[in-house]
DNA sequence: GTAAGCCTTCCCCCGGGGGGAAGGTAAAGG
DNA sequence: CCTTTACCTTCCCCCCGGGGGAAGGCTTAC
């Protein structure tokens, strides 16, 4: 099929589809005739992948080596589960941060009239030391 | 004084003072002599609250905004506040769904085994409809 | 004289594509 | 037969927030 309904299955653009071509992630066969890239279902289940290991929050290098996990009916399930965990340690990582920044925001927030007049805990905050 | 000592003083690389400048956001006077940025007390300071209020997730833009209400001094402290809930709001959200992509995650890597076994959850998870 | 340490502008690089131009192709409608 | 429409292709520039480094100019110190 045409790049456009390969990528309308997957719940990709086409731009999409065709940057995962360029950078040798999903690569389709090449009608002859047009010069066409011409997916078949396999390329659409690997693009489903992609599209839902990218909302899973892994890079494009994480999906390339999930894809290749993937397509290899042998490997251990260890190492899937090695790249999982390392993705959640990640996220919790980025949560401890986002949570203080908030913390601290919030309380200035707090802390701030929120008025008419220029006063302003959160300026202060800023600026000072 | 010259980029460098501003940069050190504020905490910056000179590459981010120098991108700072470039835009327009804190711009020094220019030595006619040499030809050189010449920084003054007073942008040493903005260069800090940009630096700290980038340390608060503010976009450059946001900053440039902040920025202008700092250097009012008549400035309502109601549009710092309003800034400040806004920022906090994306951040909860941005919690919130990098909360519940952590929990189907370890949901995941709970359920696989992660031994030598090429069976993964993880994997059907992705490649399953 | 020359080496070190400043400074300047200039251009390419990252991720992960989006937007759109210029041009080829195929099918359907009038 | 001609035109419109809907595909497809490659190509280049754009976003953010700078980082890396080249090429070149200026002092200052040894």
């Amino acid at each position: 099929m045409q790049i456009g309904e390969a990528a309308r299955r997957a719940g990709l653009t086409v731009k999409t589809v065709r940057y995962y071509a360029n950078i040798g992630m999903v690569t389709p066969r090449q009608d002859a005739a047009t010069g066409y890239r011409d997916y078949g279902e396999g390329d659409v289940a690997k693009l489903q992948f992609v599209g839902k290991a990218r909302k899973f929050d892994f890079s494009v290098e994480e999906c390339r080596e999930l894809l290749g996990l993937y397509e290899d009916r042998n490997r251990p399930s260890r190492e899937v589960k090695a790249l999982t965990l390392k993705k959640v340690g990640e996220i919790d990582a980025r949560l401890a941060e986002l949570q203080s920044l908030k913390d601290e925001l919030s309380g200035l927030a707090s802390a701030c009239d929120g008025d008419h007049r220029p006063d302003c805990p959160i300026l202060n905050a800023l600026s000072g030391g």
